[in-house]
RNA sequence: GGUCCCAUCGACUAAUGGUUAGGUCACCACCCUUUCAAGGUGGCGGUACGGGUUCGAAUCCCGUUGGGACUACCA
């Protein structure tokens, strides 16, 4: 195993330890998904620790449930950390909301140290400022003269405040000149004017921590090596350099991750589609489909292959290869690919594939063995992308099929009827009743009467599945089985002679297999 | 508006100064075929633009344009 980013730190004795860290503000999101993939793989791929930590330091936006969708969900995808809440580990607790007494500590070392301080404004006042500023035309930031905070208004003042409960937050005491390097692993070396960079709230008036303080006191406790995040975090990375300078602390390595978008190349949202890994579990993905799909969204190992199991992904991942440019979350390239894995599937787990049907057969009120499961499994899974559209495309293996006027006037002609009544004899006779001998004696049939095989398959198919398409007719049958086949003829004929028979085409060979 | 980031076929990407700019999805055609798929073969289609540097630029530099993210006592 080599270790590329050794070249160019000096942290090649210190393993490495990497952190996925969501909010629970609702379900995974898969741009979240795909994170905390590429923080796994790094991990794995050095030989290093992937730690969980939940971020919930704004009580407002807490959604229970969250922290168990998101540990769900990331089992689902076989992405299991060495310590999260649950996991343990010895750096915990991994979540903020049990570390407030923390961060409030290290707020008041920054305080001492001069590089943070107290501000007074209510949140009217900072809107007061923000509004000021734009009617000036600059741009808004916390202006240190003139608000109400430990400078304006002296030692003494800021002390009885204090003292009388005041609600009081502590902001970053950010350099007036000078600027911020850093280096990104992806992007180089990223320059941001002291200037343009705010006096960041750390602690809130509620006590709790904002994310840029918690962030930086919990990477630093933890021994994070690696910060792996989105790229939306790439503005305020300066603010938490300024943050580790303050504190004397050594800054871990900066990856950001190019966002997922939208067909319309804006950060990927619900407005277009599912982003929920619940919602891509819900609709019949499969895991390795997902993670293979996902992995590949901003990083390429360079090769011309598009499979790869989530080993070949540890063995293959590297930073140097992720992308900078933002990727367009397509679904279609995720169903061809989830296509490929149902065929995988099939051949190494009709079982498994049985079981996740059989739930879906029971929602509509319909049964059948495992085996018969199986057989239409593999009947039609070339034909779908997704285990659930089986339901829908092959429903007549299971129920009665539906007949639509409108098909069967498009495939019906005046020598349909009797056709099928003399189908309908010949299949009776026709034992066994396996797909061989269906093919057999049907292609006798049509070279005998000298009628196309299509007209046949397609007649058949209108009566026994109500449909014009689906796998082979010749197997359909075979499995559905005489009985149900010559049932079903009978119906449909039945059914057809309930309909006004005036409009019905005449029989023209010359154009009526829709395929010619 | 300001700051930062980004820019190869419609989408995902390969090519890290020398290639007829390659692959995958999608799309189109053909083959296979009882239909639809799957599979096979072929095709369509791209270095945003303008300047440099260089014998040579998709690749390095500058600018323009375009897109995105951020701009909270949210993360």
């Amino acid at each position: 195993m080599h270790l590329p980013f050794c070249s160019n730190t000096l942290r090649c004795s210190m393993s490495v330890r990497v952190r996925f860290a969501p909010s629970p503000t609702g379900f995974l999101h898969i741009g979240g998904l795909r994170t905390a993939l590429y923080n796994y793989l790094f991990a794995r791929h050095h030989g290093g620790r992937f730690i969980l930590r939940i971020e919930d330091t704004d009580r407002t936006r807490y959604v229970p449930g969250s922290v168990e969708d998101i540990l769900e969900s990331l089992r689902w995808a076989g992405i299991e950390p060495d310590e999260s809440p649950v996991h343990g580990g010895d750096f915990g607790p991994y979540v903020q909301s049990q570390r407030t007494e923390i961060y409030r500590q290290h707020a008041q070392l920054l305080l001492e140290r001069g590089t943070a301080y107290y501000a007074f404004d209510t949140p009217e006042e900072l809107e007061r400022m923000r509004q000021r500023q734009q009617a000036a035309g600059i741009a808004p930031h916390y202006d240190r003269s003139s608000m109400r905070n430990q400078f304006t208004l002296g030692p003494e003042e800021t002390k009885r405040l204090l003292e009388a409960g005041e609600a009081a937050t502590i902001r970053l005491k950010v350099p007036l000149h000078g600027e911020v390097k850093f280096h990104d692993l992806i992007r180089g070396t990223i320059v941001v004017p002291c200037k343009d960079i705010d006096d960041q709230v750390l602690l809130k008036s509620d006590g709790f921590p904002t994310y840029h303080l918690a962030n930086v006191v919990d990477d630093h406790l933890m021994q994070i090596t690696h910060v792996i995040r989105g790229e939306e975090w790439l503005p305020s990375t300066a603010k938490h350099v300024l943050l580790y300078e303050a504190f004397g602390w050594e800054t871990p390595q900066f990856a950001h991750l190019p966002l997922l978008l939208n067909p319309d190349r804006s950060k990927l949202s619900k407005r277009h589609g599912d982003v929920a890994v619940r919602d891509y579990i819900a609709k019949g993905y499969f895991p390795e489909a997902i993670v293979n799909f996902i992995a590949l969204l901003g990083w390429n190992p360079s090769s011309d292959r598009e499979l790869y199991t989530l080993d070949e992904l540890i063995s293959a991942f590297s930073l140097e290869r992720v992308n900078k440019a933002g990727a367009v979350f397509d679904l279609a390239k995720l169903d061809w690919m989830n296509a490929q894995y149902l065929k995988q599937r099939v051949q190494r787990d009709l079982q498994g594939l049985v079981a996740s049907v059989r739930p879906l057969l029971e929602e509509r009120g319909w049964s059948a063995s495992d085996e018969y499961i199986g057989r239409v499994i593999v009947l039609v899974h070339e034909r779908i992308h997704r285990l659930p559209e089986l339901v829908e495309f092959a429903d007549y293996m299971f129920t009665a099929p539906h007949y639509d006027e409108a098909l069967f006037r498009t495939t019906w002609d005046d020598t349909s009827e009797e056709l099928l009544v003399e189908l309908s004899t010949l299949l009776a006779a026709i034992e066994p009743f396996t797909a061989h001998a269906l093919q057999e004696r049907l292609n006798a049939f049509a070279k005998e009467r000298n009628i196309p095989f299509r007209r046949i398959g397609s007649l058949l198919r209108l009566a026994i599945t109500g449909k014009s398409v689906g796998p082979g007719m010749m197997d359909t049958m075979a499995l559905l089985g005489k009985d149900v086949v010559l049932d079903r003829i009978r119906n449909f004929l039945e059914w057809t002679r309930t309909l006004p028979h005036q409009h019905i085409k005449e029989h023209n060979p010359q154009q009526l297999p829709q395929h010619e």
